[in-house]
DNA sequence: GTCTATAGCCCGATAGAC
DNA sequence: GTCTATCGGGCTATAGAC
């Protein structure tokens, strides 16, 4: 039971866990009160409706996301090694409690979402798709990096790649499955030594 | 409202489009009743809980999935091709009322899933990293295809990559956003003309 | 096989006391 | 802010008539 920070946070931390773990639709209010510590009615003062709590699950997923980015490339100038701590993010899901990916996970129960957080998983995607795009034309630029055709449509691919690599590779519960696949993809980027 | 076929079979078809659309945890019974036209309490007599509904509808699909494997090789000798009609399967889904593959949805959902189902979930990603990985050594040992490593992790990259291209591309509602990737997917393994 | 009726539980959400 | 109490509805599942 989390006990740090203030109570919305916790709320959020937790719904975060249950959300990434089995999906919008498969965790509830009582859910959330029991790892909180607080009645249902309580939860419901902070996030007023289901969809309120899941728009700010998303929106605070999203500013963790371009965080981290930019913390990737405050403190590494590779764009090979930029893409192993972008890989690093996904892996260590896995290993955090089985999660998947927030937006991946919301994006398989799209058609059931608010429209407002619909919305929201695509901005997700777009802000992974526009960071890795840079990474991808530098590294191309400076001859580290190699792929064919536009880096806009090769950072999609890499994303929706990844995704389903974490997707598939948790459904049997390894990390490695997940690792595998990720490394590849990686490598297969790489520029040859010359 | 679909009138051919048995009964179970139409409850099978409709609760399949429902869980590919929806997701397992995000149709009921009361659902299914309203499009096949007959009552919930009708629908346990031929599947008496949801979860042998569930084991009924992935076994369903696995079958399916490996008779189209199946026509694709009785049809087609060039391996670039069978990626291609492979690829096709995926998209046709998309272009089917927004669906998923079942596989992939339920994968998402993998963790809410009794265990049974899970295991055909897996059994299902087996059954066409299998074929794939056939299709693809074939392929480069005829001079066709090209890729690094060995043709069974390949088949691992590609049928995660397709289910993650599919999955995002749903978010967005644009089948075109699935072929771009898919296509590339298949260009970047096709062996230079010589 | 299909129905009506209902049990028993969980869900999101609200009213109002403290 | 957090609680108790509760509403109205949805869910899976079963009993028993036809």
């Amino acid at each position: 039971m989390s006990e740090r920070g203030d109570t919305a946070t916790r709320i959020l931390d937790i719904a975060q866990e249950l959300a990434q773990t089995r999906g919008y639709n498969a965790f509830s209010y009582a859910d959330i009160s029991e790892h909180v510590g607080i009645r249902t009615a309580s939860i419901h003062y902070y996030f007023p409706s289901k969809s309120d709590l899941g728009r700010a699950l998303i929106r605070r997923y999203q500013r963790t996301a371009d965080q981290a980015l930019a913390q990737i490339d405050r403190t590494t100038e590779d764009p090979r090694e930029k893409l192993r701590r972008y890989s690093e993010i996904f892996s260590g899901m896995m290993l955090h409690g089985e999660r998947m990916c927030l937006g991946g996970i919301l994006a398989a129960d799209i058609l059931t979402l608010p429209t407002e957080i619909r919305d929201e998983v695509r901005a997700f995607f777009g802000l992974n798709e526009r960071w890795l795009s840079g990474v991808l034309d530098e590294g191309r630029e400076a001859g580290l990096l190699q792929f064919t055709g536009s880096p806009e449509v090769e950072a999609r691919l890499l994303v929706a790649s990844l995704e389903g690599a974490l997707l598939v590779a948790r459904s049997y519960g390894d990390v490695e499955r997940y690792r595998e696949l990720a490394d590849k993809l990686l490598a297969d980027r790489e520029a040859p030594m010359t």
